[in-house]
This record gives C-alpha cells, sequence and structure tokens, in this order.
DNA sequence: GTATCGATGATCT
DNA sequence: GATCATCGATACC
C-alpha cells in the first residue's frame, strides 16, 4: 500500500491545495499518472460552480473534502475535481496528467497512441481514466481511486483557462517543462 | 504555429 | 434561448 494524504492535507486553502497536488499520483482503477496541472475554483469565485450556492449539479463541491466532483461540459467532456478547501464550496479541477500507469488502456479508450494525447486536458483525462457522473461524490481514499503524494516539483502559475469570470486571478498550476500540459503557460515575465 | 467552428446536453434565465 | 472549467477537425500563416 502506498500512503495517503492524511484530512487535513485537503483543508488547506484551495489555491494551495491546487499548488500541492502538483506531482501527486492520480490513478482510478489503477490507470493514471502524475498531475501536472490544476486549477483553484473557491466557493466565493465567480467562475466557480459552487458561486451562487448549493445546487444539484454542485453538491459534491459541498460535501466532505477528500471526495470527487465531477460534471459534465459542453454535453460532450465529463471534467474531474477534487475538492478541498478551507471552506465548503471549494475544489481543485485536475487539468493534465503525465501518464505512468495503465498506458495500453488509456490509448485504447482514447484512439490515439500518442501518449502526449493521452491525459493533456481535463475532458481528455476523464476519457483515459474512465472518469463518469458515477463517480461524482466517490472518496478519494478508497477504490477506485487513488491519490498519493509525489516529489516536490518546479511549479508554473498563470491565469485559468476557458473562463469568462475572474479570469484574470492566477490560480491555474503546472509542472515546469511537462510535456503533458493541456497548454502552455504564458511566459514569466 | 494560430484561428475558428461544430458537436451535444444539462443547467439556468 | 443562452451559456458553458472542452476537444478535434479544418483552414490558413
Amino acid at each position: 500500500m502506498t500512503e495517503t494524504f492524511p484530512p487535513s492535507f485537503w483543508r488547506e486553502p484551495v489555491v494551495a491545495l491546487a499548488r500541492a497536488l502538483i506531482g501527486a499520483e492520480l490513478l482510478v482503477d489503477g490507470v493514471g499518472g502524475i498531475i501536472v496541472e490544476t486549477e483553484a475554483y473557491d466557493v466565493d469565485d465567480p467562475a466557480s460552480h459552487s458561486f451562487g450556492g448549493l445546487r444539484v449539479r454542485n453538491a459534491a463541491m459541498f460535501g466532505p473534502v477528500g471526495h470527487a466532483y465531477v460534471y459534465r461540459i459542453y454535453g460532450i467532456h465529463w471534467c474531474l475535481n477534487l475538492v478541498g478547501g478551507e471552506r465548503p464550496g471549494s475544489a481543485v479541477l485536475i487539468r493534465a496528467l503525465q501518464p505512468t500507469h495503465g498506458l495500453e488502456i488509456m490509448a485504447a479508450r482514447r484512439g490515439s497512441s500518442d501518449p502526449r494525447a493521452f491525459c493533456s486536458g481535463p475532458g481528455k483525462l476523464a476519457q483515459a481514466l474512465n472518469v463518469t457522473k458515477a463517480l461524482d461524490g466517490a472518496a478519494l481514499d478508497q477504490p477506485p481511486f487513488h491519490v498519493a503524494p509525489g516529489p516536490a516539483m518546479e511549479i508554473m502559475v498563470g491565469p485559468r483557462i476557458g473562463i469568462t469570470k475572474a479570469a484574470e486571478q492566477p490560480w491555474r498550476f503546472g509542472r515546469k517543462g511537462s510535456l503533458h500540459l493541456s497548454r502552455p503557460f504564458p511566459r514569466n515575465g
């Protein structure tokens, strides 16, 4: 058995949590890899699904920390968040992984033989790991999930992607130099 | 390399 | 009816 994160880890402020999750290992049924890109969504953040309070879709964000929040976007893709933060209603969007486990399964699910195409975006990652609504609200310290600490890494910071509200907040984090990011980070002046 | 656009459905106004 | 925390295909530089 590999070590897991203690409950206190998930109660860190959500922006710090998003940064701390870079380098962690994330597997679903033994398939996955190292987290290389995340975004923080806070409860009083206009870009967050929790903004405006508890509703049916976002219920998992207001549930216990250390659980998953999964939603459908654009009617097509699933996106995986890890619920955490100081206050209920915040979560970390997992945007990209460096694939390390189950490469053949990911290739089949993604219809691609290029590992860079497996998990380099939130929708791709969900497809590669077979994340669907069935995992919304599931605990991260129990199967099929496995989330474990990893080595410290050099981190890049930038604005979040694909949002129209609070777009200026630098709440996107990524592993410096990773070949598996959804998009490059803006150059740091 | 960047730009634009359609797919497709739940949620909200 | 409009809005999406996206992706892949296509067109063009």
